[in-house]
DNA sequence: TTCAATGCAAATTTTTTGCAAAGTC
DNA sequence: GACTTTGCAAAAAATTTGCATTGAA
């Protein structure tokens, strides 16, 4: 996507375009890893090397308002951002700490104790070993 | 739950018995809040009143490994504890902060994208706004 | 031109660490 | 008695805030 594209995005969920926020989009997009701030920090400040931290979130403040991006909360010590805003679930390796996107799981429908809540969101976590932390583990073993 | 019960509790867990760690674990067991450690620090300090902060995240950490609590992994600046273990999930109302126990609704069985991965838990948080909430926003509806 | 965003420095908040004293088994 | 836990102080890490400067519409 390019960057003219990119800020034609942003100004189509109303969010003001400035060269940090259009590249902050860019990076989630082009990298789903769920990055943390401070990953998006450090591959932005190679662009802009006087980027700050303050901008980052702030950046990121405004592409969640709009809509465009989404947070990930997932064990770990900071917050994770994810450009996919579709259906789709999470799984964390407790071994290698990687979260992968798991694009055929999504949470259920809320159950009948919330009827009378407004339900906005759901959100579907997976914690344990990947295929490859399970080789490590178990050398010689097929990873199926 | 009294003292002596909860101690052989821990017991029968692995987990060495301190005074501190059984009013961790009574706190988390009677008030089902979803505390963060600095709601059970405040909690604690009014029995032992030179009980540290460490000390609240070690004994966290000793019933988390013993496996008598679990995290509650949901958006918010602090990790949340729960000594309820049993399947359910949780739902935060974005407009109060607090989070509500789900006991209907558990995550679903991993799909088959995961057939590979070891997959320990999963873990389904709603988020929305309570009934309360809800009342307030729209004064004279009915909670339902 | 007007209002919002950037970037710096400093503060705040949550959690972790090193270590001597005290406690558990 | 051996080894672990406690609690203090300090550090570390993630995120927020105040404010002067710069930039977007």
């Amino acid at each position: 996507m390019t960057a003219s594209e990119t800020a034609r995005l942003l100004q189509s969920h109303g969010i003001r375009c400035t060269p940090q926020r259009v590249a902050v989009y860019q990076y989630l997009d082009a990298h789903r890893i769920h990055a943390p701030a401070e990953a998006i920090y450090e591959a932005l400040v190679q662009q802009f090397a006087s980027v700050s931290r303050t901008t980052i979130y702030n950046s990121i403040r405004a592409l969640l308002d709009g809509g465009l991006i989404r947070t990930v909360m997932i064990e770990g010590d900071f917050v994770r951002y994810d450009a996919n805003v579709s259906a789709h679930s999470h799984f964390k390796c407790r071994r290698c700490g990687e979260v992968f996107d798991v694009m055929d799981g999504e949470a259920p429908p809320p159950p009948p104790s919330l009827h009378a809540f407004a339900v906005e969101r759901g959100e579907l976590n997976y914690y344990g070993c990947c295929p490859v932390c399970r080789a490590q583990a178990f050398p010689g073993s097929p990873i199926v």
